[in-house]
DNA sequence: TTAATATATGAGTAAATGATCAGATAATAA
DNA sequence: TTATTATCTGATCATTTACTCATATATTAA
């Protein structure tokens, strides 16, 4: 983000679509938490374990089993998803059950699914 | 994606869990092109553009000028986005404007939001 | 043709990422 | 209490990433 001020060597075509773009912007915060959101979704491993998590809930060492990396590592990639609130866990003695957060996790993989096999 | 046979330190409570997850995974290939779609929205410039071209669009130059970047890292950004359709740009002389590839986008944008507004 | 403008590309680099290992914490059972 | 199981956390490291710089390509004008 950059106001129109800054470093400019005036070259830019389109002064107003530039100033519109600004104006019509994310937050700054919002862009980021945004972005995060994202990314914590565009891990191979991470979306596998949200996909199986639609189904059905699991724990982390079936998760580790079923993706095939140490238990370490899913619960790893466990904390973030649950920072972002992608995922949400129960516990049950010492075991850990693992959900989807909410509704929109499953709508935003069906979403993008379905523009990946439209092949725009 | 590892099948139940390998590398079995037999701790795993629910191996029928594992099993439906295995059998309904998604496709390695498409879990792969579906976390690539996800990762590309998931960097801070690249939403920044994408948000943009939302409502207007604009040129390698235009875009540049509004994030701040240079126009050879915005250039670069925008072969990963054309590559992953989800940006297309269409020729005027010397200079290229882009656009998002489809409305699928804006959606999957307005869907990741709502999740971040509702605060889950 | 040459010059100028807009964009693309390749190399190089600092920072971020995702895995493993080793050890810590939490819950239950003996 | 101690032992065991399930999970978490910190350190480390190889890989990936996103930028800048320098250069190449493409389009238009002179």
């Amino acid at each position: 983000m950059a106001t129109l001020e800054d470093q400019c060597q005036c070259r830019c075509i389109h002064e107003d679509r530039i100033t519109h773009a600004i104006e019509r912007a994310l937050d700054d915060r919002e862009n980021q938490a945004l972005a995060a959101l994202f990314k914590a979704m565009g891990d191979p491993n991470r979306l596998r374990i949200l996909w199986a998590l639609q189904h059905e809930e699991m724990c982390v060492c079936d998760l580790a089993k079923f993706i095939g990396v140490t238990e370490s590592a899913v619960s790893h990639q466990l904390r973030q998803l649950r920072q972002l609130h992608l995922v949400a866990n129960r516990r049950e003695g010492p075991v850990l059950y693992y959900r989807l957060d909410d509704d929109h996790i499953s709508q935003l993989i069906g979403l993008a699914l379905t523009h990946l096999r439209e092949e725009s």
